[in-house]
DNA sequence: AGCTTTTGATAAAGCGGTTAAGTTCGGGCC
DNA sequence: GGCCCGAACTTAACCGCTTTATCAAAAGCT
């Protein structure tokens, strides 16, 4: 038989359509002898709820989406979206809500994707990755009214809810740790200087250049591309005074730049002591392999998941929430400065 | 104002709720006049289409499933599946479609969801990924008569389509390479026995042990873990007589293997050359970087997508689809045998 | 002119659920 | 016994769009 609808069950159960949405709902209105029968032919019928109708009722749409305004390739490359991803539908599977995922050129693309698929109530809400200074897309969302929440924070002057770990403390015991290993010349290969969480990081270092009494420390915006990792580590070792040190903000330009310090004979962590604010296995593999500030990416998707799944039940809420701070985890690609 | 919908669009252009379907969908029923100017009011109301609404209707979700059988941390770590879903996103795009995703744990989960979005109509198709050998979910999604596309192949003794890669002539090209480099002892660090692709490389493998008079080809099937790999690689690398040369069935395992390799004095290439059949990133951040079979897999998926949608529109079809064959790229980690 | 087609539009019936608004009925209470 | 009430269901409207049946008017044909 085709798909058997609530009307079949009705009929089969000798109930009206009104009752058997109510038992299979497990909402009252119904005895509980005449729900357990109904449920009983439900399943015997093996019937399934139909999404669009269900959604036209009581307009839930029962997906959230994740537009993703990257290269298409980028997605790919770097771990992070995996782990993202994979989180985020961990912690609406729960839900039995779907994610739906767009990946697009560039921010207007963005910004129409979002206005159309809350216009078609495709979804019920969005995550949104990358929070940048001044966010246009933020005030965009509200306007929009339809529950958000952002990777990343804390946001000020929004209404949207957020799920942040605090780069800055990261930034904090990384720095603290190169310090006390001896470093005073430390360059930071910074990620693209638009986003929230690159600004606090560089924010942190140039703090720490006093308290620290460091000789020099730099912060140098990139692309998060491999390239450039490459080409800003060769340019920085080709100075007379090298760095000792260099933190980078991803795995992928850790990795770029430990080959280009290979290539140029700088031996780490004698000579370089490389340093990712980013842990994945990447990290892991490389020889030696790269000291790395880690956290629990996946587990920080899944929660903000969750936190979105109430925001949507109740979009009168504001969530915020902080996951844990990123740690430190030594492994070869640091060590005190030659000659200390 | 609230979302508009046809109904106020009709109101307003002083006509019908049906001459509104008519003209917004491009369809007879309507003069060229009043479709101009009911497109006029739609346009100046801002409206969209409500996709539930619609999927109730003409019964298409809208939508494809890609369900993937993986410990959810493998997404973050194989750039593989970045690639894939970012390239069926493109394919899928085109047509306004939107991909599910959903990571489960085992095989029956997989089928469950199958079952259940199937039912729920919440998709109009799947994406299937690494095809087994007699595969049981085949013969599953046949009976639930739901468009499938598989990514791999070519299958016999069943209606699905596929999309494939010809990995028997890859792998080919790969040992021939190799062969006439020098090398007599290779080993093949496999994938998972049970896959298709897998099966076909190590039977190539055991055709070519004759056809160029090898003096020893092993297969040694893993579960593509980086730990398998490194497992494997310190193992062969152990014994009395070494292979020369190593064949890695992920880059993730290749990567793995050379640092095994580099952990046990053994120079790359010089000692042992070491081949990955899968490219991304990771094989040209290493040191010395890795020969790789490589191919677009991301146009491979957009590839797939497009035949997926072709499907859906004509389900009484059936797409084969041949992509272009990996190609083998030369980097730094292949050579000629010692002494040769 | 008289009749059949074609064209352009309308009204209304779904699609498969949810839900507000009745309707029945048995029981408690005065 | 009459009245009121809540529990258990039923009815029917509705969600927004598609589609079929219907119809009036214009156009084509002999």
């Amino acid at each position: 038989m085709a798909r058997p609808t609530i009307a079949d069950i009705a009929e089969r159960a000798g109930v009206s359509k009104g009752a058997v949405s109510f038992a299979l709902n497990g909402r009252p209105g119904v005895s509980e002898e005449t729900r357990r029968r109904i449920l009983a032919v439900a399943d015997e019928m093996n019937w399934r709820p139909h999404r669009a109708a269900r959604s036209l009722g009581n307009s839930r749409a029962g997906a959230v989406g994740l537009i993703l305004p990257r290269p298409a390739r980028t997605l790919g490359l770097e771990p992070f979206f995996g782990q993202i991803v994979s989180g985020l539908q961990a912690g609406l599977a729960e839900d039995g809500t779907a994610l739906q995922l767009l990946v697009v050129e560039d921010p207007e693309a963005e910004m129409a994707a979002y206005r159309s698929w809350t216009a078609e109530q495709r979804v019920d809400g969005f995550v949104l990755l990358d929070p940048l200074i001044d966010d246009p897309r933020f005030a965009a969302l509200e306007a929009l009214e339809v529950p958000v929440m952002v990777l990343g924070g804390p946001l000020e002057d929004t209404s949207l809810s957020f799920s942040w770990a605090d780069d800055s403390e990261a930034m904090h015991e990384a720095v603290d740790y190169l310090a006390a290993l001896g470093h005073r010349h430390v360059v930071h290969v910074a990620g693209m200087p638009q986003f929230l969480h690159t600004k606090r990081r560089m924010d942190v270092l140039t703090e720490a250049k006093e308290r620290h009494e460091l000789a020099e420390v730099v912060s140098i915006p990139t692309d998060y591309s491999d390239s450039e990792g490459a080409v800003i580590t060769r340019r920085v070792l080709s100075r007379r005074e090298r760095p000792t040190a260099i933190v980078y903000d991803s795995d992928v330009m850790a990795v770029a730049g430990l080959g280009v310090a290979l290539e140029m004979g700088v031996r780490v962590p004698q000579d370089l002591s490389i340093l990712s604010f980013d842990d994945s296995l990447l990290a892991r593999l490389t020889h030696p392999s790269l000291t790395a500030l880690t956290r629990d990416t996946q587990g920080w998707a899944t929660e903000a998941a969750r936190g979105l799944l109430r925001l949507i039940a109740d979009p009168s809420l504001t969530v915020r929430h902080q996951s844990s701070t990123p740690v430190l985890v030594p492994r070869e690609s640091t060590a005190p400065p030659a000659g200390h």
